[in-house]
DNA sequence: GCGGATATAATGTCTATACATTATTGAGAC
DNA sequence: GTCTCAATAATGTATAGACATTATATCCGC
């Protein structure tokens, strides 16, 4: 029924740091005061305040002590879930309609090893047949090459790269832009329209693996951040 | 010189889920298993799971084992910092004008608990002179007394509410939007311009603490998410 | 005072063991 | 067969100790 000790533990300095009672920059007791206190080993403290730790919650210092980090910046979860599985999970059908296909030299997109070959897909996400994402991705055929094979005709490139090619960095740029000519025509809006525009270039180690420009129509697309409660679904007990 | 065994046990399987030599689905060695293999005691390798479970690579049963998690999502860290902050931080000296600010009951707005009074502050950021945010912001009195006697003239909400309020849980909406004309005429933009649009709500437990709406010059401001290597600017040793 | 060696107080990691918890498996009752 | 319940295999939490690491403080020589 009561939670574990080092669970307790945790929460009641994580509880106190945000409610304010312990300032940025406060020091909190040592581990062996804390297992005094807790009537606990000091393995049971150690792990409770590296967990805040690593939450960024707290700095540890060797010979200093732990303290209250000063907070800077909002860190938020943002969740970017392949394309095809978000609209499906909507309720609504995904369609993919690839535009144009064709393999360049590297070097004039400013993307990929110098020499190597690049694959480009221009491609339009629909939702229950409206469009609401006009896509430019460009692939390193090197970093990929099994790409070559696939057929992109009714296939997202996203989703298939997403289950296909593991990376381990990426970094996204969300902005706004108003809706050139030719994407206005793919979205069905006005030219100048607001669009929605999400950029993501995704890297293995070291080597570029694609790089993605979306543009959502604003009518039919936003993004979600979350702090805290991470999966807020969770019923009461 | 050499990492700590945990740590590398940790990395080792990081790096062999990243790399897509474990599946997702796949089944890790039990700990009994890896404390064989690595020659340590289990809380050692215990610890190693429980950070990649932490980390959402992998999903611990009891009675079954580990295994690699599906990748459902691309969680990215959302960095929002105080708005003064990052104006500051790229040389320029940031400004903001309070354009209107009055209470009303709550309910009207959707925000805050009913009966309860609300502030409401509009107000302009701008960035060596120029406009480059629009804010419109509710914050709920009760759960904020002092803000009752703040000066907002030239201090921005978001900067003292940040040092001030603590906070657990918040949530962001981000999307692209038409400026509308007084929007446009305050952005000093055509009415019709894209403007990025972000809108975030903040809690403490269950109370709403403040929402907020700024719509940004979409020339002058966008977001950057990253995943992977948090601090890339570590030297190589 | 000032700079540099040394002691020390705190966290970081690890071991070996114990018992708790829980989902699955499997045996037995029906 | 299928339902129920107990055995079991795995993780979850905790203990008490040991040694490693490291930033800080202190002392000492000058």
């Amino acid at each position: 029924m009561t939670k574990p000790l080092g669970e307790r533990i945790r929460s009641q300095f994580e509880a106190r740091i945000l409610s304010g009672e312990l300032a940025p920059g406060e020091r909190l007791p040592t581990e062996a005061e804390l297992m005094q206190q807790f009537g606990c080993s000091r393995m049971t403290v150690s792990k409770a305040l590296s967990a805040l730790a690593d939450a960024g919650l707290i700095e540890r210092r060797k010979r200093a002590g732990s303290f209250v980090s000063r907070p800077r910046v909002h860190s938020m979860v943002l969740d970017i879930p392949d394309l095809a599985e978000e609209v499906a999970a909507r309720g609504q059908t995904h369609r993919y309609r690839l535009i144009r296909r064709d393999v360049s030299e590297a070097g004039i997109a400013h993307f990929g090893p110098a020499g190597g070959q690049v694959l480009a897909l221009d491609g339009l996400h629909l939702a229950d047949n409206v469009p609401f994402a006009f896509e430019q991705r460009l692939v390193d055929i090197a970093a990929v090459p099994d790409i070559a094979d696939v057929d992109f005709g009714h296939l997202a490139p996203g989703s298939w790269l997403l289950r296909h090619v593991p990376w381990d960095e990426a970094e996204t740029r969300i902005a706004a832009e108003g809706a050139s000519g030719s994407i206005a025509d793919w979205l069905d809006v006005e030219p100048g329209t607001a669009t929605l525009v999400v950029e993501r270039r995704t890297w293995r180690g070291s080597d570029s693996i694609t790089f993605v420009r979306q543009h959502f129509r604003a009518d039919q697309y936003d993004l979600v951040a979350r702090f805290g409660q991470r999966s807020a679904s969770r019923a009461p007990a």
